[in-house]
DNA sequence: TTGACATAAAACCTTTTGGTATCATATAAC
DNA sequence: GTTATATGATACCAAAAGGTTTTATGTCAA
């Protein structure tokens, strides 16, 4: 009976993280760009299969490809990755009471100083 | 050649996560704990097929179940999202200088006010 | 231009996934 | 004690996932 309540975009990086092959690619993304070749030389599995993970990470948006002549060039792609991590921050005042007030300060533009870092308030 | 350079747990979690089905479960069960009835009743799917995506959930750790009687009383567990908020953490720093420095004063316990709220320092 | 190299693309295979329908069982209500 | 209710358990199905192998193509280098 319910529609998402969420973004679109977000099914395609969720759906991309779902693989810890797609997971470590990211990782390795996050160091330096990669072309295929250097990509699958990290894994055991061929390079066609590496291929099919980063077009899953590409339609996810968790990266950007750059041609370069006979190469591919991967490029971490962080914006989306941002938008999952906010997808989950909706969590976050179960898990960390303290973590969401500051964040509540920033989003206010409130002085931060007004929440002590060694303990709770309120 | 690379062995998966995270916590094993969360593969589970995020397997879990990328069905939007079981995110908006999530999101229900966020509101209130729920039997299986009664998370059925938000979708247009069978009770059995529910039942999958709760089994799924409780695989990854993000619910826990309480049986009374003859009901089955599903409960969101956020430590496991927090696991993967934190995975998806090591990213922060592509998407937010600032909070990172901010997440950092934290860890150390420094003083927060080291801190400008208005703009970027350095 | 010839060969080596990086990738593309397609065909194929097995397992997993997301769903259904059906039947069984335990419990609550009357 | 019956009956309705909430869930469990199977069997089944189509499509998607994750992989391989093979064949083709464009590009760099000698």
């Amino acid at each position: 009976m319910i529609g998402a309540v969420e973004p679109d975009a977000i099914q395609g990086a969720f759906r991309a993280l779902a693989d810890p092959t797609r997971r470590g690619i990211l990782l390795h993304l996050s160091n330096q760009d990669m072309t295929i070749g250097e990509v699958a030389d990290q894994f055991d599995i061929t390079r066609a299969a590496v291929k099919k993970h980063l077009t899953i990470l590409e339609e996810g948006d968790l990266i950007s490809v750059r041609v370069s002549g006979r190469e591919r060039i991967n490029h971490l792609e962080p914006a989306t990755l941002k938008s999952v991590s906010d997808w989950l921050g909706y969590f976050n005042r179960y898990w960390d009471d303290r973590l969401a007030r500051l964040g509540d300060a920033i989003e206010n533009h409130e002085a931060v100083e007004s929440i002590s870092p060694t303990g709770k308030q309120k």
